[in-house]
DNA sequence: AATCCGTACAACCGCCTGGTT
DNA sequence: TAACCAGGCGGTTGTACGGAT
C-alpha cells in the first residue's frame, strides 16, 4: 500500500558527532581525499549531508589544525587584524597557522570582544566609547580609523592587482598559445603593490589623495598637513610599497622631528625604504596591550589612566612604526594564504 | 542536592560567489 | 543569459560544563 519509499529521503543525522562517524569520515578521507563533498556522506557511510561533514572535517578533524588556548600573539593578532579587516574571519584565520576562522570567530564573540567591551572599547569600531569629544584618544581613534580605511583599501587593491595580474598572464599566455602577441610579456611578478595612493588614484573610489595644496584625502575623510609640515611630494615621487600618511593631529609632540626627518630621508632615499610603511601615531595598542597584558599601564607615573595609556602606547615613534611594519608584513606575507 | 547562570565551542543555517552547463 | 551546483563564509543556535547560590 502506498508508493515506494525508494525515493525517499534519507533522514539525515543532526548535532553532535560521534566518535565512530568521526572515525568514519576520517578513514574514508584518508583513502580517498574528499572528493565531492555531496557524494562523500554515501561513499563513506554516513547518514549526514555533505556540508556537515565538510565543516566536521575543516574545523575539527583535519590533522594540521592547532587546539587549545590561544596564545597572547594569537591573541594581538586576532585584535589588530579585526581592526582592520573586521568580520572576514577566514582573511583572520589566514594569519593564524592551524587556527580555523571558526575557532577564531567563538574565540573573538566569547572572550575578546567582551573583553574589549569591558574597558570600554567598541568592538566594532576598535574606538573607545563615551570619550570627550577632542580628546587625545579620541584624536588618536580618527586616526586610527585613517589607518585602518587605508590598510582595507590597500588590501582590497592588492587582491584587485593580484586577479587583474593573474588575468594578464593568463591572457598573455593564451594569445603566445595561439598567435604571436603583440602585447608586451608581463612583468615579473612583484609582491602585490602597496602604494595605495596609486592603486586608490587607479580606482573610481578616490580621484586623488594628494591635491595640489597637499591635502590627503580617504574615501570618507580629509587629513591636513599643518603648515609646518614639510612640502610633500606628489604620488609618483613615491617607491611602490610606500604609504606615508601623515596627520597634523597624529604628530604628538613626541617624536615629531624624527618622524619629519624620517620622511624626509624617505623621500630623497626611496631605494633603502622600499618596504616601509610611515604612519603617524595610531591608538591601537591602546587596547592592544592592555588586552593582553603586555604593558602595564599602571605602572607608569602618570596620574590618570588615559596619560598611562598615552604614554606607554603613543611615546615610542619607533615602535609605532615597527609595529604597523609587523602588521604590513603580516598581512602581506608572500609565504601566507591571501587576504581575499 | 537542586537549580540557575554564564561560558565555551561545536554545529547548523542562510546567503553569497564562482564555475559549469 | 539563466539555471544549477558546490563550496565558502559569517551569524546564530544548541548543548555541555562548571561555578555560584
Amino acid at each position: 500500500m502506498g508508493r515506494s519509499n525508494s525515493h525517499a529521503k534519507v533522514e539525515l543525522k543532526k548535532g553532535p558527532w560521534t566518535r565512530e562517524e568521526d572515525q568514519k569520515l576520517l578513514a574514508y578521507i584518508e583513502e580517498h581525499g574528499h572528493g565531492s563533498w555531496r557524494s562523500l556522506p554515501a561513499k563513506a557511510g554516513l547518514q549526514r549531508c555533505g556540508k556537515s561533514c565538510r565543516l566536521r572535517w575543516t574545523n575539527y578533524l583535519r590533522p594540521d589544525i592547532k587546539r587549545g588556548k590561544f596564545s597572547t600573539q594569537e591573541e594581538k593578532t586576532i585584535i589588530r587584524l579585526h581592526a582592520l579587516l573586521g568580520n572576514r574571519w577566514s582573511a583572520i584565520a589566514t594569519h593564524l597557522p592551524k587556527r580555523t576562522d571558526n575557532e577564531i570567530k567563538n574565540y573573538w564573540n566569547t572572550r575578546l570582544k567582551k573583553r574589549l567591551t569591558r574597558m570600554g572599547i567598541d568592538p566594532t569600531t576598535h574606538k573607545p566609547k563615551n570619550n570627550p569629544s577632542g580628546s587625545t584618544l579620541s584624536k588618536q581613534a580618527a586616526n586610527l580609523s585613517h589607518m585602518a580605511q587605508w590598510e582595507t583599501a590597500r588590501l582590497e587593491a592588492e587582491a584587485r592587482l593580484g586577479r587583474e595580474s593573474k588575468l594578464l598572464s593568463n591572457l598573455h599566455f593564451l594569445r603566445k598559445a595561439t598567435v604571436q602577441s603583440p602585447l608586451p610579456p608581463p612583468q615579473p611578478t612583484a609582491p602585490p603593490c602597496l602604494d595605495v595612493l596609486k592603486v586608490w588614484q587607479a580606482t573610481s573610489r578616490a580621484n586623488c589623495f594628494f591635491g595640489s595644496t597637499g591635502t590627503l584625502q580617504s574615501p570618507t575623510s580629509t587629513l591636513n598637513f599643518s603648515d609646518n609640515t614639510p612640502s610633500v611630494p606628489t604620488v609618483s615621487s613615491f617607491m611602490a610599497n610606500d604609504v606615508i600618511a601623515l596627520d597634523n593631529s597624529a604628530a604628538y609632540g613626541v617624536g615629531k622631528e624624527k618622524m619629519y626627518s624620517e620622511v624626509k630621508d624617505k623621500m630623497e632615499n626611496p631605494m633603502h625604504h622600499h618596504d616601509d610603511i610611515i604612519i603617524g601615531y595610531s591608538t591601537m595598542d591602546a587596547y592592544d596591550y592592555d588586552v593582553t597584558g603586555s604593558v602595564d599601564l599602571t605602572s607608569d607615573n602618570h596620574n590618570s589612566d588615559v596619560h598611562n595609556v598615552d604614554s606607554a602606547v603613543f611615546g615610542d615613534f619607533e615602535e609605532t612604526k615597527n609595529y604597523w611594519n609587523e602588521l604590513l608584513n603580516l598581512v602581506t606575507s608572500p609565504l601566507e594564504s591571501p587576504v581575499f
